[in-house]
Formats: structure tokens, C-alpha cells, sequence
DNA sequence: CAATCAACCTGGGTGC
DNA sequence: TGCACCCAGGTTGATT
């Protein structure tokens, strides 16, 4: 579900209303936890320490403890990160709360149980980063830096950017709409974009996602911001779910096919191998 | 290496 | 209405 733009709409969100708030104790509920250790030790690690600040890193939320340690939160397909009252009736999905001083929970919901909680220290956050390619959109990534990027990798270009590894964020949704704004076809070698590509790949890659931040992320079913409202970039999608209608470009019909294992949407005429 | 696929889960949609 | 099957925003690990 979330990538890069609803993860840090859902940072933003946090970061506005709990951040200097009190983690007051914790639960876990249902089967298969989402945090992979001893429950009550995590529990009994975050209680007391306030929330210092919220952070984003790829697809990884970041909550930065006042004891210097960091939940790190990974929604995976159809996880959610919402703040509730406490008093609210846990749904169904839930499978972490964390009581706040102030009255209110932050709630994990997550339909399919794939979302992962960890709790790292410093050491074990930058030992995750280093596993991260760059942020998309920070200044570190020029289209030199891309091409550099890419170069290396022998795989298809579609594989190479949802590779975590060589870039931090992407995900199906975003990486359609990227190719398809740079006009280039998805299975493309890697390796092989001109400079002109590579330029037009590095600002479509910028812009998708920052249009994605403007309109507070895409909602198809799961996906819910920091508080609980849903996004509408879902409206301002060129190709992705849209198979079949006319390219916005030419009028050509969108094709959804199979790259890299995913649903790959994709205008025939604009996108060329 | 790279490509493919199964696995982790649950629910929605489709076709018979 | 029921059932079988495919699909889904992600990632990892096994297999070919």
C-alpha cells in the first residue's frame, strides 16, 4: 500500500500531533505480532520516554524516542498508523496500540498482518539506512547520480527502481507513473538510458512523488493518513488502474502487462522499448 | 547475477 | 448463493 508519498503524509501527520507526547504504555493484539521479539520487553523499553520526532526513511516510519532509541514502523501492503482516542473502540485490524499521555493512541491497523514493528538504536538504524538507496527527494539525487545508479544494475529498469537498495520509496504505483511521465517503457534495460532519458527519469521521479505529497497520498481501499482520512491522488493518475481508458498524452488505450512481477500499466505509443 | 515464484494474510471482484 | 480462482500498495527467501 503506502509508498514514499503516503508514508510521509502519514509523517507529517504524526509529527504535527504527537510529537512531545508521552508513550504511556503499549498492547499487542491478535495473532502473529507484528513485532518480531519479546512483546513485553518492547513494552517495557518504550514506556515513560517521550515521542522527540517523527522520521521518514524510504518507506520506514520513525518514531525518535526521548531514551535515544527509535520505533521503526513498516506498513508493508494494508498497514495504517492512526491516532485515535483512547476511549474509541479498537477495530478489528489492530495490532498495536500505543497509549499517549494526552489521551489519545496511536493505533497500527493492519488488514493483512504483514506490517512490521522493530526497535532499533541508533547503531541498528544506521545499519537500515545503509541497506537504502538514496532518497528520491533529496538533493542527493541528480540525474547523474541516477544514471550511476543504474548503470550497475543488469536487471530491467521497472525491477532496478522498486529495488529498495538502489533507491529509497518507490513502489508499483509511483514507479508506473514515473516511466510513464518520463515516456520510457519499464522494461528497459537499466543500464541502457541516454542523458536526455535520465533527465526526463530524474524529474518524473520528483514530480510524481511530490504530486503524491500534495494530495496527501493514494487511496484505493486501505490506505489511511496519520489521522485517518484518506488520500486523492487516486484522481490524478495517468496510467496505474487505468487500463483501457486513453493515454492522456495520445488517446491510445492503456495496457496493463507483467513486469518484474507486478502490474505494470503502461501507454503503448507514448512508451517505447 | 537475474528472473520467477511462493510465502506471509485477508478480502474483493469475477466467472461459472 | 456458492465456489474456485485471480488480484492487490511490499519484501524476503528458495529455486531455476
Amino acid at each position: 500500500m503506502p509508498e514514499l508519498p503516503e508514508v510521509e503524509t502519514i509523517r507529517r501527520d504524526l509529527q504535527q500531533e504527537i510529537s512531545g507526547d508521552t508513550l504511556i504504555g503499549a498492547e499487542f493484539f491478535g495473532s502473529r505480532s507484528a513485532y518480531s521479539g519479546d512483546a513485553n520487553a518492547f513494552i517495557r523499553q518504550i514506556a515513560g520516554s517521550s515521542i522527540r520526532e517523527i522520521q521518514r526513511r524510504g518507506k520506514y516510519l520513525l518514531l525518535a524516542l526521548s531514551n535515544g532509541e527509535y520505533i521503526v514502523v513498516h506498513l508493508r501492503m494494508t498497514g495504517r498508523l492512526i491516532i485515535r482516542q483512547s476511549d474509541e473502540p479498537n477495530d478489528r485490524l489492530v495490532r498495536l496500540v500505543l497509549r499517549l499521555a494526552s489521551g489519545r493512541d496511536l493505533r497500527l491497523e493492519d488488514l493483512r498482518k504483514f506490517a512490521t514493528v522493530e526497535l532499533l538504536t541508533v547503531g541498528g538504524l544506521a545499519a537500515l539506512f545503509d541497506r537504502l538507496g538514496p532518497e528520491p527527494l533529496s538533493s542527493e539525487l541528480t540525474p547523474e547520480r541516477l544514471g550511476e545508479i543504474l548503470s550497475h544494475s543488469r536487471r530491467g529498469l521497472k525491477a532496478s527502481l522498486l529495488d529498495q537498495s538502489l533507491l529509497a520509496g518507490l513502489g508499483n504505483i509511483y514507479v508506473d507513473e514515473a516511466l510513464f511521465h518520463a515516456r520510457i517503457h519499464p522494461d528497459r534495460p537499466a543500464s541502457g538510458l541516454s542523458t536526455a532519458e535520465l533527465k526526463r527519469l530524474h524529474q518524473a521521479i520528483r514530480h510524481v512523488l511530490q504530486a503524491g505529497i500534495d494530495t496527501r497520498g493514494t487511496t484505493f481501499s486501505d490506505y489511511r493518513d496519520g489521522l485517518g482520512r484518506p488520500g486523492t491522488h487516486q484522481y490524478q493518475l495517468q496510467v496505474y488502474r487505468r487500463t483501457g481508458e486513453p493515454c492522456p498524452t495520445c488517446g491510445e488505450p492503456i495496457i496493463k502487462t507483467r513486469v518484474a512481477g507486478r502490474g505494470t500499466h503502461v501507454c503503448p505509443r507514448c512508451q517505447k522499448l
